[in-house]
DNA sequence: GCAAAAATGATAGTAATACTATTATATTAG
DNA sequence: CTAATATAATAGTATTACTATCATTTTTGC
């Protein structure tokens, strides 16, 4: 995908932010000073006072664009669930077979990134290790509610609802589409975390990346299809 | 399970409290004061000072069984690991097909809570929806390696070995039994809140407990067995 | 190029949180 | 019944999560 676009941004829903922080120079250094520190101290540690530090700036400047480290949180997952998409559209384009086309999309939404590449002050592996430990985080909270009803998951459904057609297309009678999604992209997060941090709540085979080939036989086993593997 | 046994206590790590709450008085009225105050306002809000006011009792007093309320959170989570293998292996008792071994394991992973009777001071629904909302908060933290060199998830690896082996008896060579089994524990919390949040991220069917249905479709299938349904 | 507007910086302040410490009082165990 | 231990009452500290104010810089519209 790199350099195949003009450097384009990525809509966020206007309820986490105070101010566009990809309006301007500060915002910019807001989300890319976060994202390192997020992926340094973990969400727990992390204060704006801190990042304020790290980006030579000042805790009321970043509170002019953030109303709370939480806010600045779904933020961030809001912009990985629209980039998702991005990245989804792209791997489904001209691909006809509906097998295919689920076994694409389930890779995008489980493997690990390895560029940082189309957008200028989003390092994306490091955003995608911040999801992983923090992400569930965003909406395990008691203002989940009234925060949905502000849409600010909506990208995250998406994603869930795109990939769900997908599945019904291949088998119309499958009763869960959505669980099964949503499954797997959780539980690819918490299987990475595991890998790192509880070895024995996973399980890892040398030489493929097991993450993505659980969950591809998991979904393809689910709804009764048997792929054929691309080579 | 009901009365079938006197009162037992269950055996939590060491290294979560600095005074083992079961042994006293206070210390039962703070798990107590804790599961209902934790239901109520959610780990976020909770703080040892409410707490205290909850049970007539004072900060400082809380602070000698527990050292923060993460260290609390990984009490009642341990806990809750130790209840579920102590249900797991009621449960599996004289049943000798590995099938149906499975098949009631997973019952006991996934379902809910409906009676609250085993364990004196412990409301076993209140902690289940505690553990729905806030139990990936005691793994996703800093702390989880030093956590987990002091064994204080333990109980959460037993439980997986322990169906994982059952996995393994029914097909030997299915590679990623401890994936497949936690992804079906914690996917099963999660779709429990997604159901009451975020209902568009799951799928309910009228008449059934569709996240039970789900998991257990998707273990029996991923390890290529279709097994005979109980009645 | 300049005035007005907007953004940022510097500084201060507040309420709440997450503890620690001290001493007094109640309870319990030998 | 005394000594040890547990709990209560109270106070205090450092940090966090903000809010407010005002000065300074930057941007923009003409």
């Amino acid at each position: 995908m790199k350099e195949l676009l003009p450097k384009i941004s990525l809509k966020v829903n206007e309820h986490v932010y105070l101010k566009d922080p990809q309006s301007s120079e500060l915002g910019r250094r807001i989300l890319q000073g976060s994202i390192d520190l997020l992926e340094e101290v973990g969400l727990e540690a992390f204060t704006f006072r801190k990042l304020a530090h790290e980006i030579s700036s000042t805790e009321a400047s970043v509170y002019r664009y953030f109303e709370s480290k939480h806010k600045l949180l779904l933020y961030l997952t809001s912009w990985y669930w629209a980039w998702l998409e991005y990245r989804l559209i792209f791997s489904l384009i001209n691909v006809e077979s509906p097998e295919d086309r689920l076994g694409r999309a389930l890779k995008v939404l489980t493997e690990v990134v390895e560029e940082d590449s189309d957008f200028l002050f989003i390092n994306e592996i490091k955003l995608q290790h911040i999801i992983v430990a923090e992400s569930s985080k965003a909406y395990l909270t008691r203002d989940v509610d009234e925060e949905n009803k502000f849409g600010i998951f909506a990208g995250y459904k998406k994603i869930v609802q795109r990939v769900s057609d997908v599945i019904l297309e291949i088998n119309p009678k499958y009763k869960y589409p959505h669980m099964l999604i949503s499954t797997a992209i959780e539980g690819a997060h918490q299987q990475r975390y595991f890998a790192e941090h509880l070895p024995r709540l996973t399980d890892h085979i040398k030489g493929e990346d097991s993450v993505v080939e659980f969950y591809r036989g998991l979904v393809f086993r689910a709804i009764e299809c048997f792929p054929k593997r691309d080579k």
